[in-house]
RNA sequence: GCCGCUGUGGUGGAAUCGGCAGACACACCGGACUUAAAAUCCGUUGAGGGCAACUUCGUACGAGUUCAAGUCUCGUCAGCGGCACCA
């Protein structure tokens, strides 16, 4: 009979939908497993072969869980809110909703037809009113403890389209739409206090599992630093805060930096002479946009201040202060003590500007660059500083800045505040109300969901405004607080928000009156294992993480952290080692392979393709070899025997299959799993019969990886119940070695011979077996042996001379 | 510039702790079956030398540690991804 996978693949997917196969259940006695894959943005051009290597991967592990015994939770849903569909609905003037439905249902279907063991009764979508009801609750919650605020920030405005675009929409500098010039635009914003959280972000990722490099750059992205910040003070009177991460090189600061925002340049303005000069070169920085102050990073400019110095507080010194864009008003105070000696942005503005370089480190040559070595240097020409470590100095000086009141340790982070605002349609509104006279107030949680209303036109106005503003009706109301007349924020969130808090939801989807129930949470407790794109590590990752503690804080939930594990799949190339994109031409349609191989071998060949954290290319002409191994596998139909043991020759292969497969699932290594399983097939050939007994093991551990052709083997045989309910195989370990094994005998490093001895042999023992063979026996004449060297189950190396 | 990842046959990739480099596949070549092709099955395949047994070289490059290095240490180069003056 001929392995029609098209008629199998159709008939168990409908078989799995009618049972309800995968359904996690609300048996809580049962222990849990909660798998998560990150729900797909559902766009126009449909399902890209990259989505099904990370569904698979954790299908296969929900699969194994399964027959493990546990109660497994392994959702799927919808990140439906977002750019292209908004601009897709603006350009072919459709509604976003009608646009996501296609879409989604277009997925929907796509993904049925890989078989993933998604639990359909669970699935969310972001854009509906049920589910986003909650995200604007989580939002309230937020603005009630303090961390939601108004700010002005500034964005990116393309001064073509007249619109407000996302960092994402940026092309160099560019509008990524009309390649107009992009420049900075002040706007008030809602931003999300993710700094509040930043030590806590940075600490707890101990107390998860998550791959080193995602710890790495998340680590990286918070940017923990610790110095000090200290008080100079100046001609005018005012002190001025700098914050330096080497007070230890005090003695060395020989001019100051304040940025162009800094807000002492107003206050100044009629002591510094030159404010016509300085004013000039702050409105130059403001007019740059991202693109350009990057641009000019390479080379310094700035402003010195005519009529105002500062005061160094080591040395009793006074010295220049510079304007200069180089210092950034978003980070620390936005001023700094410049040492040229030792950073080597001073130092290079130090060389353009001509000012004093003094080393006060030494273990270099300051003339020549910056030494920045914290590791061995010792202090010079530091007053009591002198003779010291730079660690040691660090803390004198603290301690010593502290007793003066001119400073004290301080820690700073990278990790900015998240802006929250979206000058778009297609998003949850913020659901915000401001009145003249109670100014933000927050709407009143029993008119949750705010709805977004319908709309004619998705267009920003042109002077920014999000397109809900042209919405008078929706935007006039009366203030909750006062009763007064008051208008809404028409900011929708950003698309971040729906996925900050979407793994709770599967817990309990249909919750009308809670984001889940209590009970559920505890029970589903952390998600076991989050697998995801490195894309994600900085943004969603972090954004959900923060959400999650929140709500921890709030006493919704009952872990710290939302993630117990996280792994990260490497991209699927085009078949020429570049990145799949549609104006590359190398992009694979998933249903175009489905079609021609099947499922299984889709499947199979997403999982054996390589390594799966790294990136791997596609490969036509390797695909087959999957599909061969299906037809292998299907021609076992033809030697099926009875038999309830595993026969004497396939008993220790069955074993370490068992083994390796159960491992390898457990460590990602899907390719070497699948490399054992054809390695186990072919023995089977060699053997020219399988019993039972071997069959059934042989199908529980192909179904996770290839359901389908598993299940119809499985009825075929009639090996009783389903492959999916079975148990997942055991090995034992004492049967997982052979008898006897083939050991290396070098001389000198080089081999010479191999000898097969048994497995339990001794250390002597093979020592004695190498010495006896005839080879070695013949080189080892008349020389002296110096070095022993025995691997039990490897090698045996002989020294001699 | 900084951070992270990677570098192994013609190709994708294997190789727990330092212990037989190239598992498992793809492709190629040869053979069987066939009128023929496809499919399938069997076999060869890192490079060089030798009739052969065998032997030398070989994991980006250069050093080092070791009886033994793809694996560890130091340095260099190349590619990919991220960040962008974070004091």
């Amino acid at each position: 009979m001929k392995y029609d996978f098209s008629q199998i693949e159709k008939k168990w997917q409908g078989i799995w939908d009618e049972k309800n196969t995968f359904a996690a259940t609300n048996d809580y006695s049962k222990p849990k497993y909660y798998a998560l894959v990150e729900f797909p943005y559902p766009s126009g051009q449909g399902l890209h072969v990259g989505h099904p290597r990370s569904y698979t991967a954790l299908d296969i592990v929900a699969r194994k869980r399964r027959l493990q015994g546990y109660n497994v939770l392994y959702p799927m849903g919808w990140d439906a809110f977002g750019l292209p569909t908004e601009n897709f609905a603006i350009k072919n003037h459709i509604h976003p909703a009608i646009v996501t439905e296609q879409n989604v249902a277009r997925f929907k279907q796509q993904l049925k037809s890989l078989g993933l063991s998604f639990d359909w009764n669970r699935e969310i979508n972001t854009t509906s009113p049920e589910y986003y009801k909650w995200s604007q609750w989580i939002f309230l919650q937020m603005f009630k403890h303090g961390l939601a605020y108004k700010k002005e920030m500034a964005v990116n405005w393309c001064t073509s389209c007249k619109v407000v675009l996302a960092n994402e929409e940026v092309v160099n500098g560019c509008c990524e739409r009309c390649g107009g010039e992009v420049v900075r635009k002040v706007k008030s914003q809602w931003m999300l206090k993710i700094t509040e959280y930043a030590q806590r972000l940075l600490d707890d990722l101990d107390e998860v599992d998550y791959i080193e490099r995602v710890k790495t750059s998340q680590a990286n992205w918070i940017g923990r630093s610790t110095g000090a910040e200290v008080k100079f003070g100046t001609t005018a009177g005012e002190e001025l805060l700098i914050y330096t991460t080497r007070p230890d090189t005090i003695f060395g600061a020989t001019y100051m930096v304040i940025s162009p925002e800094h807000p002492y340049l107003k206050l100044w303005a009629d002591k510094i002479s030159n404010m016509d000069e300085v004013a000039a070169y702050q409105e130059e920085a403001a007019k740059k946009s991202d693109f350009d102050r990057t641009e000019m990073a390479k080379d310094k400019t700035g402003v010195k201040l005519v009529g105002v110095e500062g005061i160094n507080p080591a040395t009793g010194k006074n010295i220049p202060i510079f304007v200069s864009d180089y210092v950034l008003m978003t980070y620390g105070t936005g001023a700094i003590m410049a040492v040229p000696g030792h950073d080597t942005r001073d130092w290079e503005f130090a060389k353009k500007f001509g000012l004093p370089i003094i080393e006060v480190v030494k273990g270099g040559n300051v003339e020549e660059e910056a030494f920045t070595d914290c590791a061995t240097g010792i202090m010079v020409n530091s007053g009591m500083l002198d003779g010291l470590s730079v660690e040691d100095a660090k803390v004198k000086i603290i301690d010593w800045l502290k007793e003066q009141g001119k400073g004290e340790a301080k820690v700073n982070f990278k990790l900015r505040d998240w802006v929250f605002s979206r000058q778009r349609y297609w998003g949850e509104p913020i659901p915000m109300v401001y009145c003249e006279k109670c100014g933000w107030v927050p709407i009143d949680e029993s008119e949750l969901p705010l709805r977004l209303p319908d709309c004619e036109s998705f267009e920003q106005t042109d002077d920014g405004q999000s397109p809900l503003s042209k919405m008078t009706d929706w935007v006039n109301t009366t203030c909750p607080h006062c009763g007064g007349p008051a208008q809404r924020e028409t900011d929708t969130m950003p698309q971040w928000a729906g996925s900050s808090w979407y793994f709770l939801r599967y817990m309990d989807p249909h919750n009308e009156n809670e984001l889940a129930s209590k009970e559920a949470m505890e029970y589903w407790g952390q998600v076991d294992w989050y697998n995801g794109g490195m894309e994600h590590t900085t943004l969603h990752l972090l954004y959900s993480r923060f959400w999650h503690k929140f709500l921890y804080d709030l006493g919704l939930v009952s872990n710290k952290e939302p993630y117990a594990k996280r792994t990260s799949h490497g991209m699927i190339l085009g078949e020429n080692g570049e990145k799949m994109s549609k104006s590359r031409g190398n992009v694979v349609n998933p249903d175009d392979i489905i079609k021609e191989y099947g499922a299984d071998t889709m499947r199979l060949y997403e999982m054996f393709i390589g390594d799966f954290e790294k990136s791997a290319p596609w490969s036509t002409s390797s695909i087959k070899g999957c599909k061969r191994f299906l037809d292998r596998l299907w021609a076992l139909n033809d030697m099926v025997v009875e038999g309830s043991e595993y026969s004497k020759e396939l008993e220790t292969p069955f074993h370490k299959t068992i083994k390796k497969v159960s491992e390898d699932i457990e460590s990602m290594k899907f390719n070497t799993a699948i490399a054992t399983l054809m390695s186990l097939l072919n023995e089977i050939y060699d053997h020219k019969s399988i019993n039972k007994a071997e069959l059934k093991t042989l199908l529980s551990l192909t179904q996770p990886f290839a359901p389908h052709i598993a299940e119809e083997m499985w009825e075929l045989n009639q090996l009783g119940g389903m492959a999916n309910e079975t148990k997942w195989p055991e090995y034992d370990e004492a049967k997982c070695i052979d008898s006897t094994v083939e050991i290396v005998v070098q001389l000198n490093g080089r081999i010479k011979s191999r000898i097969v001895v048994p497995t339990a042999a001794s250390k002597d023992e093979l020592l004695a077996a190498a010495k006896a063979d005839a080879v070695v026996k013949a080189e080892m004449e008349g020389k002296n042996i110096v070095k022993e060297i025995v691997v039990p189950g490897k090698l045996v190396n002989i020294v001699v001379k």
